[in-house]
DNA sequence: CGACTCATTGACGTAGCTCAAGGTATGTGG
DNA sequence: CCACATACCTTGAGCTACGTCAATGAGTCG
């Protein structure tokens, strides 16, 4: 039974080749640069080839929730056709160096119409991207900060999506991003884990020590 | 361009007389009684062909988040391969008599395979359920209870999607389980639109007296 | 008309916020 | 290679939004 990732990676790998075929626009971005910059509503959708980038929501109150990480073999955002609102205030940023292939939403849909292969999988996306979402807003939602930082480390370090997906180095800042909490507050967590041995910190790294004790503080739906 | 709905409603009506030829079963559920029983796993989807239910998350600490009611003419839960731990702690209950078509997941795919405007509408369920989710998970997250709630009542009693829903009445109580925060809470926050004149409450009732002034209230993404 | 559900208000404790100050790596230009 | 700037991390202090507990009121129903 699958737990949620926020890492997407290597879930459309089997249509490289049959991507490379059809009708695209190779493109590169810079670290830092958007993929989907603030307040552009989302016309194309990008098969990540090399690279990582973040997706996240800027509130009006100046905060950042950081949603999810995209990298390699896979595309974002997920093929739709509607346009929401929210979308305006949606960004997806390099946090590397990224290679794609850009798609119009109509040079996608002739692939979706035609390849019976490329639904279904658009499907496992969308379950795996809502799962995701139900987690944060209806599980996480009721833990406290320090099982909501457990929690984390455990899906982006223990996990075995997490550690296929290798996030590499992460501020404490974008973890503080992804749980919705003041850094003050995700430090003082940490602090305290560090004190009971069960993760070491440096900068831009965290060592988890002791899984099996980063396990027992997770809840229920974590794992 | 769209703002969240709670309700799903009448967005799978077009397929109604489709559905109805394909191989299903017919079933009825009482009031109260569950369509999708905490612990199970999701095997079947409902078109719904009269009634409404809804689907919450039942937290480890005994708390419960309300997730999104559905209504006559749609499909849930959404069309997915994929098995889900959180899925165990979700249920599914009806709030009136409901009536509906039940597919296995073997017969909805043979229908999904066949009918390409089928597809098409399952993406665009999929969009809108996952357009909520990201409104809960990284929007309200940041707004406080006060604001929380003008939204919430500007969605499903001005917004146009939430009038042609028609929730009817519904609880104080479960408007906080919907935003997760507590009824003591959640009540200080009406009292305080009462005495501004906003709203007038009364059993399972709120009216909108001045929908001006709520708006004013709401975050930028709610409308 | 008693029992239950639903709504309201008061009292009080605390998790997590902001503000503020400082410490320690890493990178860069001279 | 050093001086300095910048990014990142840590800790303290005080405030407040929101949680729990508790008591009561006000509709609704068999």
């Amino acid at each position: 039974m699958l737990t949620p990732a926020y890492i997407f990676s290597n879930d459309f790998t089997a249509f490289a080749s049959y991507f490379e075929e059809k009708p695209h626009t190779v493109r590169s971005f810079c670290k830092g640069e958007y993929l989907w910059a603030p307040g552009e509503p989302y016309e194309k959708l990008h098969y990540i080839r090399s690279g990582i980038a973040q997706n996240l929501l800027e509130h009006e109150s100046g905060r950042r929730k950081i949603i999810s990480f995209h990298g390699r073999g896979t595309i974002f955002p997920g093929y739709h056709r509607k346009r929401y609102k929210i979308e305006r205030s949606l960004l997806t940023v390099a946090l590397s160096a990224v290679d794609v292939l850009e798609f119009t939403s109509e040079q996608f849909t002739a692939m979706f119409r035609e390849n019976a292969a490329l639904q279904m999988q658009v499907i496992d996306w969308f379950s795996s991207y809502a799962n995701l979402l139900l987690y944060e807003a209806a599980h996480q939602e009721y833990n406290n900060t320090f099982v909501k930082l457990c929690n984390l480390l455990y899906l982006l370090l223990i996990s075995e999506n997490g550690r296929e997906s290798g996030l590499g180095d992460i501020t404490q800042d974008a973890l503080a991003e992804i749980l919705g909490v003041s850094l003050v507050n995700l430090t003082r967590s940490l602090t305290r884990l560090r004190q009971e041995g069960v993760i070491r910190t440096s900068r831009r790294q965290i060592e988890v020590l002791k899984p099996d004790i980063l396990m027992r503080y997770c809840s229920y739906e974590t794992f």
